[in-house]
Formats: C-alpha cells, structure tokens, sequence
DNA sequence: ATGCCTGCAAAGCTTTTGCAGATGC
DNA sequence: GCATCTGCAAAAGCTTTGCAGGCAT
C-alpha cells in the first residue's frame, strides 16, 4: 500500500505522490524517464507539474522508493524498487529493458572491489545491444 | 603517433584535435570531462573552446579513438581508447577511477545476452564505493 | 493554524548548433 | 583554392530552484 511508503518516508501524502507511485507500480515499461511519467499522468488527466515530478522522484530516490538509472542518452531512468537487486540489458533498437541476476558477477565484484581496497557501496551493469524478438519494432532482419 | 590516428579517422590534422589527443594520452587522470580537458588545455596556455573540445571528442568517439563513459553525475567522461576493454569501478569520495577486467563476468555477459535474446553490442559496468587508500582526500577514518 | 507541497516561470548545467572567418592540404 | 575546421554566441535539452498560493494534518 503506497500511502504507507509515502508516510515512512517522512512525506505527506498527497495527490501527486501517491499518483506518481501508481505511475510507477502499474507502468508497464518499469523503466520511465521523468518526462514519461509526466507524460503518463497527462495521458490520465492527471494536471501535475513536471518540476512537482523530478521532486517527488528525486524524494523517493532518498527515501529508497525508487532506484534512479543512468543510461546512454543523458536522461535519468527511474524505476520502483521492488527490493531485490537487479541489472540490465537494453536494446539499443526499440528501447526495451530487460532485468536480470547472476550471483557470480555479483560476487566477483565484491572481490574486485575488495582487491582494489574499495568498500564497494554500489554497483551499475547495463549491458547495451539488439534484441531479436519477434515484436521488436526496430528489428535488425 | 598521433597524426596517423587522426588521419585514419577521415579527420584533417589541425592543432586542436592533436591538442586533445595530447592531453588525453599525457592526463594522470586517464577519465576526464570535457570541461577537464578544456581547463587542462588552458593552463597550457592552448586556447581552444569549449564548443570545439566536444565536437572534437565526439569525432573521435564516432571514429573509435576515445570511449565516452556514462558515470553518476551527468557528465559524460571521456577516456582514450588504448584497446583492451575495461570496467571502471570510482571512489564517491575522492572520484578516483580505477580499471579492473575480469573473465568471468565478461563470459557472464554474453551468457546473459544470449539467454534474453539480445545481441551484445557493449556493456557498461561501474562499481561504486570508497576507497580506503592512504591518499584518498576525503578518506572516511 | 501551520508547515509542508505544488505550480509556474526562471535559472542552471551540460552539450549542441549556426555562422563567419580561419586553416590545412 | 576549396573544403573542412574553429570560435563565438546562441540555442537546446534535462533538471533544479524561488516564490506565492494551496493542501494535509
């Protein structure tokens, strides 16, 4: 239930919040740029402002709600932390992201990291590349 | 040698480009912004925009002399390509930037690729912690 | 009632672009 | 000589911020 996500993270809950976090709970691109999640809430007749948008993303950011992504193209890409850690795999074609986990990059990392004399804190893999689906409306034939 | 590169690249030698070049081969920091490599073309007493110092990189990002990197924080970083891939992992504190490769992530990759049905074209792993090294400016004690 | 929010418009940053003059070949 | 290149200034994205009014509690 969002109203609670809201309120532990030390926010009111308001229209735009709780609007916003549906935006994010029910897209069906989980990976949105603030201007698709303005742009989704027009769609809805939602009127919130673009400015209201990257605050509110930028709070749950903070507050460990949303995870921010930074992908080719200079726009951040925001995404519902649905807890467990992920990476990903996007298609340089028609945009898509796919998720993945591989437990042994994951701990050859902290190794890395460790042999670098790194407390390592985070991480971003992004593997970039041309998906071969079927639906792929760029598709390389 | 310089001039060869940039020739091969289809581009005329003129003295900003193989400014550039020079302080990217010759920079201690081997990651640099454009606005790096534009203060460290100043203090050289070599004037030459800003507005040349990324067109120029650009060029030779698209003819492969350079790689251009997409790490926290916006800017994009630029680094010379001297072959051999390579992940980066940072220090949050100091920005220091350090090169590690390791196999096993990188057969990982394409596993991963192969799996989702993508063809990998690149990939972008960045680790991020804090680097516990003597020298380190704002090393956490 | 009060303090936190929102919207708008303006500003900030990084990066790109148009154009006139300069330069490499 | 001619095409390409550079510098400047302006513009173009994306994102943040100041301020006056609005809303949740």
């Amino acid at each position: 239930m969002q109203d609670t996500d809201i309120k532990k993270a030390g926010l009111k809950v308001t229209l735009p919040r709780v609007k916003i976090l549906q935006v994010l709970e029910q897209g069906d691109a989980h990976h949105m740029t603030a201007e698709d999640v303005y742009k989704t809430l027009l769609d809805r007749n939602d009127e919130i402002g673009l400015a209201t948008v990257y605050r509110v993303l930028t709070q749950f950011v903070d507050a460990g709600l949303v995870e921010r992504h930074h992908f080719e193209g200079g726009q951040a890409i925001f995404e519902l932390n649905r807890g467990g850690h992920h990476d990903h795999i996007v298609c340089r074609q028609c945009g898509r992201v796919e998720e993945f986990v591989d437990e042994t990059i994951e701990r050859h990392q902290h190794a890395i990291a460790e042999k670098h004399g790194f407390e390592i804190e985070d991480h971003s893999l992004i593997i970039y590349g041309n998906c071969i689906k079927q639906d792929c409306p760029h598709r390389l034939d």
